[in-house]
DNA sequence: ACAAAGATGAGGCGCTTA
DNA sequence: TAAGCGCCTCATCTTTGT
């Protein structure tokens, strides 16, 4: 361990001046709420069918409705509330039956070609009657409420959002403006314009097919659902948003979400931020949130950042409001990206995005053998030998750089695709830079959820760093323009570390760097004395290792349990050390 | 010793089809 | 519903080459 007090001069980093490209989620919706009445829902009560049918919903809905929500009689009506919503909201024109406010902002240009899609063709699958007020004094003042706001066109989530906001005694009137202020601030650009790069679901051919529309509504709302993050407290297992945008991403329409609320016993200060990937075993990320104070993880697939995907689950303490990206927003497409393959690459290999960055990469042989299948035939070559080059440029993710040569991206590639700095690795060798590359944070998404801390600390702050790596959290805070007060660093790896003490140097940090090599011997008394040498931590930040997690593995797939993933357990030992010293 | 290449599937999810 | 298919995954270990 080593203080290294480095009086440098103010470093020429380009603060992103403030928040241009702030996107703010404010929009509607709802998070996991817990259905209290469930328990019994085995049995399905007539009584609670009849009392929805009776409002007019149609009986099948409302049996689906109490299969979903169990009997809480809350929940099911906002259900089927959301379907009618979706139902009026597709049957006719959204905006033209909007007062003055002009509610659905982003529907008159975007929306239309998600309409042409498949949606319209739903709109005639249920109907129930319109007047849905006749039987209105069957329900609370609540409910009365939103069926009013949902009736005059406004989205169920957002109605729902700002009822929560205002407070009971709003009136419908205060609550059209908190919706449309909302509105105002969001996006208008579509999560499925752009980036869905294969569109599963297809214009179906006969319109009138109703068992194939059923199948279609239930797709969306199922997404929507999923969307919610929904994380049921019976332990049933914790499915993963589509698309895998957490709480938002600033490429693409938000996610409605309600805010959320966070346990008193995970409230920071001391913010955390933990990471891994998404698709652990099953129960790994239950139980990882189970530890950490029963935090929803956000999911996100970096590739809404980024021109490769990485799919992660990140559980932290971080208001999620007012988040902003790094700028200039990274490119976010192959070509873009990497603009000299474009003229090597052929139309038949369509991808747009790469896969993951891991590890390891291919080899100079490989890039030989597929030049020698290709050179066999002139012009397109056969299919046989296209789904060859295919399937071995997605397992690799591998990019044309000349006539019939594929290759492994460089290391300089992958440190742009992540969000580092060029050269940020170079000094070690090759295979060793793939690989601390190949684990390390994907920096701009990073950043993107820590963007609220550069408000909430304008003169600096003190990070606790576990896992380091080669510094993802510092670079990502760094290129925040978050003043690095005092950085404890822990990393096992020397290459590592040396990576991270070099980019320190070279970036002018005025701040103070302690490192230190093994976490399991960072006892109690040690961390008490650092941090009383730096004054407290105010963020604890760490992806623990995913060896035994990940998907890649062959060997030695264990789970939490496993040799290196188990020192999640130290992320968590750490951190709650570091919490009961604040 | 060091670096590159090759061999090594399971598991999970989305989606389609029977 | 269930079965099947396509796709992707922060990797590890041994062998070979320099």
């Amino acid at each position: 361990m080593t203080i290294d007090p480095s009086t440098k001069d103010i470093d020429d980093i380009d603060w992103n001046s403030e928040d241009d490209q702030e996107i703010e989620d404010t929009t509607g919706g709802r998070t996991a709420t817990s259905n209290e009445e469930a328990s019994s829902s085995s049995t399905p009560c007539s009584k609670l069918i009849q009392n929805f049918v009776g409002m007019g919903f149609p009986r099948e809905l409302v049996a689906k409705a109490i299969e979903q929500n169990g009997e809480d009689s809350e929940l099911i009506l906002e259900t089927l509330l959301t379907y009618s919503v979706l139902e009026n909201s597709l049957s006719e024109n959204p905006c033209a039956i909007s007062p003055q406010h002009k509610p659905c902002l982003n529907s008159d240009e975007s929306s239309s070609g998600y309409n042409e899609n498949f949606l319209d063709d739903l709109s005639d699958t249920y109907s129930w009657s319109e007047d849905d007020e006749e039987n209105a004094d069957t329900l609370s003042d609540k409910e009365r409420r939103l069926l009013d706001l949902t009736n005059m066109g406004y989205p169920m989530e957002e109605a729902s959002l700002a009822m929560d906001r205002c407070g009971p005694e709003a009136t419908v009137a205060e609550l059209i403006d908190f919706i449309s202020a909302a509105q105002v601030a969001k996006s208008d650009s579509l999560y499925w314009q752009e980036d869905d790069i294969k569109p599963k679901l297809k214009n179906p051919s006969n319109a009138n097919d109703r068992h194939k529309r059923r199948k279609l509504y239930n797709y969306e709302l199922q997404r929507k659902k999923r969307q919610t993050g929904v994380f049921d407290e019976d332990n049933q297992p914790l499915r993963l948003p589509k698309p895998m945008v957490g709480f938002g991403v600033p490429t693409e329409t938000s996610p409605t979400f309600q805010g959320r609320t966070i346990s008193s016993e995970a409230t920071g200060p001391p913010y955390f931020y933990y990471e891994n990937v998404a698709l652990a075993p099953k129960g790994v990320w239950e139980t990882i949130t189970r530890h950490l104070f029963d935090v929803e993880p956000e999911f996100v697939d970096s590739l809404y950042f980024s021109a490769s995907a990485r799919k992660r689950g990140y559980i932290h303490n971080l208001p999620i409001e007012n988040r902003f990206p790094l700028l200039p927003l990274p490119p976010r497409t192959i070509h873009e990206a990497l603009p000299l393959t474009r003229r090597w690459w052929p139309a038949w290999d369509y991808r747009t995005k790469l896969n993951c960055i891991q590890s390891a990469v291919g080899s100079a042989k490989l890039t030989e053998r597929i030049r020698n299948a290709l050179e066999v035939s002139v012009g397109e070559p056969p299919l046989a030998v296209q789904n060859y080059v295919l399937e071995e440029c997605r397992r690799w993710n591998l990019v044309w750089v000349g006539l019939n040569k594929v290759a492994p991206l460089e290391p300089d590639e992958v440190e742009m695709l992540l969000g580092f700095p060029k050269s940020h690795t170079r000094g070690i060798s090759r295979t060793d830079r793939y690989k601390a590359l190949g684990n390390s944070f994907q920096v701009d998404t990073v950043a993107y959820h820590l963007s609220v801390l550069k408000e909430l600390y304008p003169r600096g702050i003190n990070v606790l760093s576990l896992f380091s790596g080669i510094g993802g959290a510092e670079v990502a805070l760094h290129r925040l323009g978050i003043h690095l007060k005092n950085v404890v660093s822990v990393e096992k790896s020397e290459v590592s570390r040396t990576v991270m003490r070099s980019w320190w140097e070279q970036s002018n940090q005025t701040g103070n760097l302690v490192e230190y090599g093994d976490i399991e011997g960072l006892e109690r008394d040690e961390i008490k004395r650092v941090m009383a040498s730096v004054g407290g931590f105010d963020l604890v930040i760490g992806g623990s290792p995913c060896n035994n997690l990940s998907g890649s593995n062959r060997v030695s797939r264990d789970g939490l349990e496993g040799k290196e993933s188990s020192l999640f357990f130290e992320y968590v030992r750490v951190l709650n050390v570091v919490k009961g010293i604040l």
